[in-house]
RNA sequence: GGGCGCGUAGCUCAGCUGGCUAGAGCACCUCCCUUACAAGGAGGGGGUCGGGGGUUCGAGUCCCUCCGCGCCCACCA
């Protein structure tokens, strides 16, 4: 072992008079910095190593109470992995990358990405960044998209110095040295390496298709992102016309696609339309003419039973537009508007002219004119009839979600193929999940897919799509030929280097280039985060050495996405799942239960907390959390993580006060640990230490330190009180049996509640040992027991457990006589059964002495009781 | 509509494969300066373990059912 630690020189004892918290964090902060006591050692072979997929935080802001949480938690692992004689790779990233940080440049700086504008090498952040009014007033500036993410680059560098240091100040014990942001250059390259990988394989492919559509944000949006809002809406029932001259009535909540409507469509069973099927209807005001046609997705319970199928509607209209094979008819744009030119089948006259009146309207106004013209028409049958219902948003977007048909590029993840879904659903299994249940969300979602995911987003901040296409002769590109950079030119930017083979000059020639201007989803990048964090492709000795990871952290709510996508990409990449486990984290609830949000206006800043409590106790509340338990928001753990750590401030000082005038001051010698009771504490604290690590390896850290939280309070409370008098003033033997006996305790409990506050433990450690408390071994129970023993013979831990129930039976008389507990104790008996008698008999020497008692007499009976004579109260 | 989780003391929660009188902390009440700690200590009150059935010698723990809460997913005309 050649760990920088290791060779740490045992400093001289030296106990503070009055110990505290206050400025421990920075201090040791700046120790394990300087001492490189969380640094990875990557001599270590795979076996040796644990390594961590640590979610890299967004970089958008500020962080919040969740990320103390979830952060501790994994720490408490990590911390827990490495004293248990892993080599921990622990590695932090920055996720910097996506619409968030691309919403702050924007505003911060004033500018506007455009990327068809050529980099400009001599580009600097405006003067006025940060300054509202004068950017208002200059308006804002187009700038490259090379020159737009050197941006995103000043402002989330900023960012991530302050998490850094929050992070720090949490005592998170993660490397520093291994860091990545989701933007910068090696991220950039191992992402688009990732996604060439994909396309030369058959696992990426693009196509034009019907895309789900935030006109917002002008971009298509993947499956995983869409989440559903209550709004309202209505219903109106309008009247389609057969060729006999009947009608045929439909309901719909979108009036102003009827322009876009293709066919009617009821179930197959539905006897009030099987007649219609195969036959034609026109539609109202516009006049075209429309199959009915018959699928079981019609439910026939829903409105009349008959729907209009609009291109596109919703996504069931994309289902019955591609199993029927109907036509199309798009009339939205990506704008979000009705286009201005008609869709074809709209021929007539009438049916031209209300085109007219729509075109060019946003969605909300053609719904209004589309009304407005039915009423006229008299083919609306009543009002609308007002409901809620829900409707699918981009989950960063603030109006409903379109379908437009755009070219898109996507990677096969099993929607749309049963053996692909079969293999990663069984990915899952390879992976152990903690808790457990959280696997079916995994399996749910992947049964629930409906289409492969979408990658490409037409945003600028991202790592750009690393693809050209040819120009044909008329200029236009020639996508089923996309030209691809060779892996040692990557990362490449194609809307500002030139595609291979070509000069710059023949960007957007005929006969030239043009490069791809989508960049890949950020979901697209962070699913290759144990690629990025390992070196795949960069560093393969780093590689072979933490690959497949450990463990990864993360919140439950994405294991759609992150975690899903993760497992996608490993499982193309590397035909395993990434991690041996997975470990979800619940939410923080304010103490209203309802999920603390900025937008709630409840988020408490997480350095104000570590401020006000410390932060080995609000790492003590965060581990108080179950696994994958949403957990409120509490600040009275806290102050109860404080007075712990100040209870182990003083017990310490206390236990390490004794021994002053021996040989070896603070030594710790297993063979003068003679005395009964000392050895019954140790068999219990043995049995302590047997449940924290069985917690620990099923990453149960919250078990952990309730189990070793009460056996330290028990221990203080009741095994000091016992011993005290005897490790002050006992004979030799006795004294140095309890105080070597102390020193073994609170060796083992430093490291066991090491995990939890690495601050207070490691000070504790300091004044008596080398070396840092979080590079020693793990405790073993087997230490523990051998210490224990004498000559081959254990003893019975209910040794201690009867000492301190006979100790509490006379402690409880001098409280109902409401006298000290420092009262003496003239006279004492004691009744209990034989068997328990016979256990106590050993230790009552230090039941007198830590009762004030003279002498005790023992009577056999059928449960214990004391007989208790307390010295007069002196008036 | 499907799935998952939860419902134990006023509050926050433990209670692991069913087994001694259902626990902890906080809060509340009483008492105690005792030479590690008053940022402490000793004690006390408080629960039909969501309701109802069932299996069992025995159920907070297993099964069924109902009620309530939360989350995830869904093709939401």
């Amino acid at each position: 072992m050649s760990h920088p630690d290791a060779s740490a020189q045992a400093p001289a004892p030296t106990i503070p008079e009055r110990p505290g918290l206050e400025g421990l964090e920075e201090r040791w902060d700046a120790t394990w910095e300087e001492r490189g006591t969380y640094r990875f050692d990557r001599s270590r072979t795979r076996a040796e190593v644990f390594s961590i997929d640590t979610p890299p935080p967004t970089v958008s802001g500020s962080l919040h109470v969740g990320h103390v949480f979830s952060y501790t938690h994994t720490d408490t692992v990590a911390r827990y992995q490495r004293m248990a004689g892993k080599e921990v790779f622990y590695p932090m990233g920055w996720d910097d990358n996506g619409l968030p940080t691309e919403r702050r440049v924007q505003n911060y700086f004033g500018v506007r990405c455009e990327p068809s504008l050529p980099h400009d090498p001599d580009f600097t952040a405006p003067d006025d960044a940060g300054d509202p009014k004068a950017i208002k007033k200059r308006g804002d500036l187009a700038i490259s998209r090379r020159n737009f993410i050197e941006l995103c680059h000043v402002l989330t560098a900023e960012d991530e110095q302050a998490f850094e240091a929050l992070f720090r100040r949490l005592g998170l014990s993660v490397d520093w040295a291994q860091n990545y942001a989701t933007i910068d250059e090696r991220c950039q390259r191992v992402s688009q390496r990732g996604f060439l990988r994909n396309l030369a394989r058959g696992e990426a492919y693009q196509i034009e298709a019907p895309t789900l559509w935030d006109v917002t944000h002008r971009t298509a949006v993947a499956q995983a992102e869409l989440e559903d809002r209550e709004r309202p809406g209505a219903y109106h029932t309008l009247a389609f016309h057969r060729p006999d001259g009947d009608d045929i009535h439909i309901a719909t909540t979108r009036p102003e696609l009827l322009a876009a409507c293709v066919a009617l469509v009821a179930h197959p069973d539905d006897e009030r339309y099987q007649p219609l099927f195969g036959t034609t209807v026109t539609t109202p005001v516009f006049g075209v003419e429309v199959p009915v046609v018959a699928h079981e997705l019609a439910d026939p319970d829903k409105g009349t039973g008959s729907a209009m199928i609009c291109t596109f509607g919703d996504t069931t209209d994309v289902i019955w537009w591609r199993e029927l094979n109907l036509n199309v008819r798009a009339i939205v744009n990506r704008a979000g508007r009705i286009n201005p030119e008609p869709p074809p089948g709209i021929e007539s006259e009438a049916g031209l002219a209300a085109y007219g009146r729509l075109a060019g309207k946003t969605i909300f106004s053609a719904q209004v004119e589309m009304v407005e013209m039915l009423r006229e028409t008299g083919e609306m049958l009543g009002e609308p009839e007002p409901i809620t219902h829900p409707v699918k948003f981009f989950e960063k977007g603030d109006k409903p979600l379109e379908i437009v048909t755009s070219r898109q590029w996507y990677i096969r993840n099993g929607g749309r193929e049963t053996s692909l879904r079969a293999d990663l659903i069984a990915r899952g299994d390879e992976i152990t999940w903690h808790p457990a249940y959280m696997q079916t969300r995994y399996t749910n979602w992947i049964d629930g897919l409906n289409g492969d995911w979408l990658i490409s987003r037409q945003r600028f901040f991202g790592v750009p799509l690393p693809l050209w296409y040819p120009l044909d002769a008329d200029g236009e590109p020639v996508h089923d030929a996309p030209i691809v950079p060779a892996e040692a030119d990557l990362p490449v930017d194609p809307s500002s280097d030139p595609a291979p083979g070509y000069d710059e000059a023949q960007r957007g020639q005929p006969g030239g280039f043009v490069g791809d201007s989508d960049v890949m989803d950020t979901w697209a990048t962070s699913s290759l985060t144990p690629q990025i964090a390992c070196g795949w492709e960069e560093d393969e000795d780093l590689y072979a050495r933490t690959y497949p990871m450990d463990l990864r952290p993360q919140a439950h709510d994405i294991i759609r996405t992150w975690l899903f996508s993760t497992a996608v990409r490993s499982h193309f990449e590397a035909d395993t799942a990434p991690w041996a486990h997975c470990a979800l984290s619940g939410w923080i609830l304010d103490p209203d239960r309802k999920k603390m949000s900025k937008s709630k206006g409840n988020v408490v800043t997480p350095l104000d907390l570590l401020d006000q409590h410390g932060s080995d106790a609000v790492r003590y509340w965060a581990a108080n959390g179950r696994p994958g338990t949403d957990t409120a928001f509490d600040d009275g753990q806290m102050k109860i993580g404080r007075r712990l750590a100040i209870k182990i401030l003083n017990a310490s000082r206390f236990v390490l006060g004794f021994g002053a005038g021996e040989a070896t001051p603070l030594a710790i010698d297993p063979a003068a640990i003679t005395n009964p009771l000392d050895r019954a504490m140790l068999e219990r604290l043995a049995d302590l230490v047997d449940e924290a690590t069985r917690a620990f390896d099923g990453f149960d850290y919250a078990r952990a330190l309730e189990r070793t939280e009460t056996w330290f309070w028990t221990f203080t409370d009741d095994h000091v009180e016992l011993v005290k008098a005897r490790a002050y003033e006992g004979d030799e033997a006795g004294a140095e049996s309890a105080r070597h006996a102390l020193r073994l305790a609170l060796s083992t409990l430093l490291r066991l509640f090491a995990p939890f506050l690495p601050f207070v433990t490691e000070e504790v450690w300091s004044w008596w040992r080398g070396g840092s408390v979080h590079r020693q071994a793990w405790p073993t129970a087997a230490e523990l027991r051998a210490a224990a023993m004498v000559n081959g013979e254990t003893v019975d831990s209910a040794m201690a457990g009867v000492a301190a129930d006979a100790l509490a039976e006379i402690r409880r008389h001098k409280t109902t006589e409401k006298r000290s507990l420092a009262t003496p104790v003239i006279a004492c008996t004691i009744t209990d059964t034989p068997e328990r008698l016979a256990w106590l008999r050993p230790v009552l020497a230090d039941v007198a002495a830590a009762a004030r008692a003279t002498g005790i007499d023992l009577v056999e009976g059928d449960a214990l009781s004391a007989d208790v004579t307390l010295e007069p109260a002196a008036d």
